[in-house]
DNA sequence: ATTGTTGTACTGCTCACTTAATACAATAAC
DNA sequence: GTTATTGTATTAAGTGAGCAGTACAACAAT
């Protein structure tokens, strides 16, 4: 399939960031087992030791944990998911707000662009 | 100076982001000179090479352009612009929808956060 | 004419990221 | 017990960004 891996951003990186969404928006359930390396891999179109890197660094964080050669689960630690989804908001929003005042925009005028935006890009909207 | 350019992008990407900032809230002028590349590296802390790439992208974009001799000057396109501020505008809008829609985020949710967090990152600088 | 500053160009080097190709230990499945 | 799959480790190679150093042409100022 091979994703859209573009911006300049290491892959590694970006694959954390893709996986923590699905963790935290739930299109991964805690507690279930994730493809293995290898399988991951295929899927994104990336070598078997970058996805390695990845998951380890997300395992260091306490996102996902391994049962040696049974693979590797999401951590069901509910906790930590909305905590980590929190932490990841506001660090978007943090950079999204200096970019924004970077350009000299105001907030109204900002939230009128979004309300312009939102929903043109996807649809899915879930959670409220 | 040694702005902090450490987010993984190439820091002549990250150039003429600041630069095109610069540009549209009006920290520098249209018609203005800007500084020389070797003037620019030393108060950004970066090679004068990543300077002049990241210039000559610019210049191909309208932005800026240059007398021989003399140094580069700002565009003085007042509409390009303003054109510039709006794109620049929407691709971040897009970007961080896009990311928040990702996170699960819903749209009341999104601006309660706006809300609580705009104006409490004045004074600093940007990028990360 | 000389000097200094400008943009521009080029080469070589380093470093991080990525890929490739293996290899191995552990264990679930058979 | 054998086999297949798991995570993990290692080594080698390629790539792109950035840095350092140097050089040159154009022109303003003197």
């Amino acid at each position: 399939m091979s994703y859209e891996f573009d911006n300049h951003a290491p892959i590694y990186l970006q694959l954390i960031e893709l996986f923590n969404q699905k963790i935290v928006n739930g299109s991964w359930t805690a507690g279930d087992r994730v493809a293995s390396v290898r399988e991951l891999a295929l899927e994104f179109g990336v070598n078997p030791n970058t996805v390695q890197r990845a998951l380890a660094e997300m395992e260091r964080e306490g996102m996902m944990y391994t049962e040696r050669t049974s693979g590797r689960f999401i951590t069901q630690d509910q906790q930590l998911i909305s905590d980590t989804r929190q932490q990841l908001a506001e660090e978007k929003i943090d950079q999204f707000i200096n970019q924004m005042q970077g350009l000299g925009l105001g907030r109204d005028e900002l939230k009128q662009l979004i309300d312009r935006k939102w929903g043109k890009n996807n649809g899915a909207d879930r959670n409220q």
